[in-house]
DNA sequence: GTCATTTGACCTTT
DNA sequence: AAAGGTCAAATGAC
């Protein structure tokens, strides 16, 4: 087991300091030619990410073991980066710490975080990853303006679906909403993930199992968008009452969200994935004075994607032991657990 | 009637 | 004890 952990940590180590070269000559190439600023930045980001995984892999050591798949990424394939992510690195570094010693440490489930940044459109059916969620509670957060949603997977009874998110606006930018996810989608509607269609309308045409027909679920989808809509523009009223000041220009934009999306246990994202698409939190606070994750590029869309959605993606904790039910039944997973939906294109990045 | 949200109470962890 | 997280009764929308 060990063993195992070693090599894939090896191999992962090597892969991307390849591929951090490798991507370093195209940049040089770039450079020489008269390549769109976009092209050169897309590239550097990327080297960016597998150097940081590289040295999250150092940092790591043999304490990790081989990670799992990434499970929680179904929510991921429609981000792109963002520059001006803001890093989240105190819960990774404090459940890293939770290696040496798991049983005496508070069993928490591995998160992700991701940052997201949409328009006012796209806000609404951005803030809409694919899936349905149900609120169950809301909580004032100690130094937080804004208190924190808590919503679980709809289909957590019927499909015995564990998938939870929590939803806080951020105290800096009230026109951002940081979303954390714990424990992967399991419900059928997961697996069918694919990025969010523009519209309540546009459902019918998703999810073809669930949805030949327009069902009270799918009034109930668009409810939650609706509800979701008549949030944001409360938030964005309170932001107008209260931050009229703010540097920000968003005259009819509500702003951003801000997601924080599942991790899975712990570097187990990196090994499932192509190492260019997942960007681990680092320990470092100051690692993230850099984009932290700019490997979230799928496709090669990532300007496609940036005008409108702009978003970082970050490991954000790792709590996980292997003595979490949750753990154990949705992370210990084959790679197959993936999204097969997952939209991404490897062969970009090693062509 | 069904399902979602709200919200105070309760539980868990630190 | 405090804070975060979850439960579940009450309520509302459809």
């Amino acid at each position: 087991m060990e063993d195992m952990g070693v090599n894939w940590e090896q191999k992962t180590l090597i892969s991307e300091l390849i591929q951090g070269m490798e991507l370093t000559k195209q940049l040089r190439v770039h450079l020489k030619l008269a390549s769109p600023f976009e092209t050169k930045d897309l590239l550097v980001q990327k080297i960016l990410s597998s150097y940081e995984k590289a040295l999250l892999i150092l940092r790591w050591g043999g304490s990790m073991g081989k990670p799992q798949t990434l499970a929680a990424t179904t929510s991921v394939p429609e981000f792109t980066l963002s520059i001006n992510g803001s890093p989240r690195s105190e819960d990774f570094d404090k459940d890293n710490q939770d290696y040496g010693d798991v049983s005496k440490k508070r069993k928490t489930v591995p998160r992700w975080t991701s940052q997201v940044r949409v328009s006012a459109e796209n806000a609404l059916e951005g803030h809409d990853d694919g899936y349905n969620w149900r609120k169950y509670g809301q909580k004032d957060i100690l130094g937080a303006k804004y208190p924190r949603s808590y919503y679980r997977c709809t289909y957590r009874n019927t499909q015995n679906c564990w998938a939870t998110k929590q939803v806080q606006r951020s105290d800096d930018n009230p026109t951002m909403f940081e979303i954390t996810y714990k424990v992967k989608h399991t419900c059928f509607q997961g697996s069918q993930s694919v990025p969010p269609p523009a519209s309540p309308e546009k459902q019918e045409q998703k999810n073809p199992d669930h949805g030949k027909h327009i069902s009270h679920q799918q009034q109930q989808r668009s409810q939650q968008l609706l509800n979701f809509h008549k949030e944001l523009r409360v938030n964005t009223e309170e932001f107008d009452n209260t931050q009229m000041q703010s540097p920000f220009s968003f005259p009819s934009t509500f702003g951003g969200i801000r997601s924080i999306s599942p991790a899975l246990d712990n570097s187990n994202l990196i090994g499932s994935f192509s190492p260019s698409y997942i960007s681990p939190a680092t320990p470092e606070p100051d690692y993230f004075s850099l984009p932290a994750c700019t490997m979230i590029n799928f496709n090669g869309n990532h300007n496609a994607y940036r005008s409108e959605y702009d978003s970082t993606e970050i490991i954000s904790s790792n709590s996980s032991s292997s003595n979490s039910p949750v753990l154990d039944s949705v992370f210990s997973l084959n790679p197959l657990e993936i999204d097969p939906n997952f939209p991404f294109d490897t062969s970009e990045f090693f062509s």
